[in-house]
DNA sequence: GCCTTCATGTAATACGTTACATGATTAC
DNA sequence: GTAATCATGTAACGTATTACATGAAGGC
């Protein structure tokens, strides 16, 4: 199970509380990566914490417990980071689903989706890259590294969707036999 | 749920057996989009038949059910697939999560991650390059061009991965201060 | 005083995976 | 005849989401 990782990296790049752990997962993480509500979480901190790899390292004003990870959470963590990437890794992305049916749809409907998702991808990206430039401010601390490393992450990402949908368009206009006598 | 619309998808791309979708699942649909075995998709489409969205065309030997799409499966497909990606979109991806939680690592150890992502990505990119350019044989009938849309979408973010881990080792030779200053 | 944000939890339900189970057909 | 592949299913378990529930602290 991927949560608990994701739970043991977060402590591990900087401590935290199951409320702040939780609107991480509401940002980029939750975005790229991988989701999970408070619901979620703050069992699997106690089932961690049972299991000996995080302890409550302060507890704060209106209950607010700081976790930490231990040493032997840094092993796992460590280990399963370090580990190749299996075939069995989990993936579920809700919009690449929809562009690998795109050929279900009427050539008209199929321009019009890849119309959007060439602008909406484009919007995306833009957005983010100016919020990079003013997000100079290390406010939020020891996770600011965290925060480019995801930028850059999701504008590649993003520019890659939005370049693999214009050419999807120009493919559109090509009728079958010319492509596969043409293809270099 | 996007399992139904991975499966109304399918089956409105080309009528096929449940057997056959789960195979379905086990090429770039998996790898990509969305995981689902035999044990979610077999019950998955008797509720789709029970709710009249596709229904049973054919039945073939050893109790094989072709499955097809019904005009109402045809509708609620193409609602769900030119719905605007709404924010709530899901995303699951273990990859992505161990690259995001990279900063957890010592530099040597990122090093090591980020040069083995670099490596593999590569490799599965020029692997998929390799047999998109062999398998011009249209095999697989009506669901070619699923293919082919699959196969370049995944070189281009494999491509863009890889891209990012290139550009994440530089990074890890600018010391901090240089790098706030520095930037364009 | 009242609303918002902080902060944590449980319970019911839905969804997905692993293990179990069965039988027909084809290839050797 | 034996093994592999085709083909479908159920049951038990684990994980995730939605709804429910509570209370403290701070801003206005």
């Amino acid at each position: 199970m991927s949560l608990s990782h994701a739970l043991l990296g977060l402590l591990a790049i900087a401590p935290a509380s199951g409320y702040e752990l939780t609107k991480e997962f509401e940002r980029d993480l939750g975005r790229y990566a991988w989701q999970a509500g408070h619901t979620s979480i703050y069992p699997e901190l106690n089932k961690l914490a049972g299991r000996g790899l995080v302890h409550v390292a302060h507890e704060g004003p209106r209950g607010a417990k700081t976790y930490d990870v231990t040493p032997e959470g840094r092993d796992e963590l460590r280990t399963w980071l370090l580990r190749p990437p299996g075939e069995g890794a989990v993936v579920r992305n809700e919009q690449v689903l929809r562009m690998f049916l795109i050929s279900a749809l009427t050539p008209e409907d199929q321009r019009r989706m890849l119309t959007s998702i060439a602008e909406n991808t484009a919007l995306t990206a833009a957005e983010i890259r100016a919020s990079m430039e003013s997000e100079d401010e290390p406010e939020r601390g020891e996770r600011s590294g965290f925060g480019r490393l995801a930028g850059e992450f999701g504008v590649r990402q993003l520019d890659a969707v939005h370049e693999w949908a214009e050419w999807a368009l120009t493919e559109l206009d090509i009728p079958d036999r010319e492509r596969s006598s043409a293809q270099a």
